[in-house]
DNA sequence: TTAAATATAACAAACGTTTGCGACAAAATT
DNA sequence: AATTTTGTCGCAAACGTTTGTTATATTTAA
């Protein structure tokens, strides 16, 4: 069965394509009579409009692009969630692309993106991303971009992410708090920059308020080096008292140790970390979390992507505010 | 900045669109000079075809669509990972819409695609879903669709999804392995079908084979439902020496409890789950689990989606055999 | 030398829309 | 009664491709 256009509407109905075409956009030259017949016919015919012959005439297209590294992660997926959700309240679909960290997808992907002219791309920068040529590209092309979690330095375009520091911030106000003697710091991939942002941030506020806390700074790339490293301090004489997670990954591993060590949480061992709260609440107690939501941050991305696109140039640096969560871990 | 089309280069080079279209795609009939001046030309103009243009013309889109419940979902999140990355393999992108689980959004979602003349869709129904008409439609103008994890009874449709009833007797012959004298048995929604199959199938193997094995049987909705649960029937003087999650989210409810009350596993209680592996590496000792991975449903998909498109019909129910994978808690 | 074959490139129609403009009648205004 | 306004609708161009057909040299075969 053959596709129903407006050429075969009007055919049948012995009207225009024309005509036709304003009568389903209930256009004021249209008479009522004529409308009505149109949409009968259009409706029993079961009309889809043609988005492509739609996007290739208007030059404008309803479809907005999201790279992520991938799609398979607590938190990117709750962003795409939320983009989503806005999306199609309007009138939007999204293209989802996967650049499993890697520069060469991401080049990749916005091509795809360029080739089917959408509107708006949502993109979080791969860990070895260099070049951000492309996306000048894309923006002289004026498909506005949208930077999202991991974000460019370059200050020429609108990037949206989690108040790292402050997350960071609030977690060493909470080790304070807790009147923590020697701490566990574990951060994640020392090459990505907002690892480097959130240590410095938490090692600063932990030397200007509480420079006598005796404080371990590492890094791990995976939760099994993050499970190793506890496993590793755990051995020594001098066991930290507390211990911060960067990220949901580092606090998987650091759990399976502390389970397996048959830590007990909080009296001998006060855990915080910075999480979207789905991790943290798996164990018992709740491990205590500075929140950082992918759909509090998709939901203002949107927010931003469609600013770019009514208002011309909007370029701002907004980051979603942090709160502490407290779950009992502390 | 507008963007380059074959009719600007054709005026740059004095050459005719169609010629430098087929210079582009490596046509016999051009010869070598011209197509070499027309790719340097293209190169540095950073020409993209216009993907709405080929698709008007050719009738024929390289985008898929996908239906999932929900993205953010530790199962569908790696299904529509493997989809996603096959796809883009084979030179598709892919439209991704959720339904919340609501079949008014699936309807909505499903004229999204037949607007943007998608070549195909994967499709997870939503629970409430009871007319199955719009996916003959779909049919009807040749857009194959592939149903997966939540299908239709409807056999005209291609159909992929867990081999549930499996599943649960691989379950079941493992908790018998164990030895295990009370058995305490929790089951998602009762309101699914899936769970209807996986509980009988369980049932009738416990009574075949271990018939003098006590069960309980119960249904939980939500995480917070099995913690409950299984506190329950902790309080009693018979406790379970063995228990059974059928979902990620009765386990991490079980967990919640077994951590709390500080029970050993396995010695006090062994833990077996169907799950594809993420929640269950998360504890110490990780639990053992039989495997449904949505990353090898999301490859079976595709191969049948492209089964689909190429040869015309192929209605076929496949299933993924499950496997064990023994994590320590049995 | 002439006819036929080949190489190269242009022409033009089509895909399904949208939209500015013009056409024509009927209604309203002078 | 003549003119202007209004209400309906059709014409045709355009969006950027692909592709069957045709046109023009140039080479090859006879």
């Amino acid at each position: 069965m053959t596709n129903t256009t407006l050429k075969l509407l009007a055919q049948q109905l012995q009207l225009s394509i024309s005509t036709v075409s304003r009568a389903l956009k209930d256009h004021p030259d249209i008479s009522a009579a004529t409308k009505e017949k149109v949409n009968a016919l259009a409706q029993s015919l079961d009309y889809e409009p043609n988005a492509y012959a739609i996007q290739l005439r208007t030059q404008s297209s309803k479809i907005l692009g999201v790279i992520v590294p991938a799609i398979s992660n607590l938190f990117y997926d709750s962003f795409i969630s939320a983009v989503e959700e806005e999306s199609r309240k309007n009138g939007y679909a999204l293209m989802i692309l996967q650049s499993s960290n890697n520069a060469e997808n991401e080049l990749n992907n916005l091509k795809i993106f360029r080739q089917n002219r959408v509107s708006g791309v949502f993109a979080c920068l791969s860990a070895n991303t260099e070049n951000i040529e492309v996306y000048h590209k894309m923006n002289e092309r004026e498909i506005p971009v949208v930077f999202f979690d991991i974000v460019p330095k370059d200050n020429r375009f609108t990037k949206v992410r989690m108040a790292d520091e402050r997350c960071a911030v609030i977690a060493a106000e909470k080790v304070i708090q807790r009147n923590a003697k020697r701490v566990l710091a574990i951060f994640g991939d020392e090459g990505l920059s907002i690892s480097q942002k959130r240590k410095s941030a938490f090692q600063n506020f932990m030397q200007s308020y509480a420079p006598k806390t005796h404080c371990t700074y590492v890094h791990a790339k995976s939760s099994k080096e993050a499970e190793d490293l506890f496993f590793k301090q755990a051995a020594k004489t001098q066991k930290a008292d507390t211990v911060f997670c960067m990220t949901d990954e580092v606090l998987i591993g650091v759990m399976k140790a502390v389970q397996a060590l048959e830590i007990k949480v909080p009296n001998e061992l006060g855990i915080i970390s910075i999480s979207n709260g789905f991790i943290p609440n798996l164990y018992h107690p709740h491990i205590s979390y500075v929140e950082t939501s992918g759909f509090e941050l998709g939901k203002l991305a949107f927010v931003q992507m469609m600013a770019n696109m009514k208002g011309g140039k909007t370029l701002t640096e907004l980051t979603v505010e942090a709160k502490f969560v407290d779950g009992g871990s502390m």
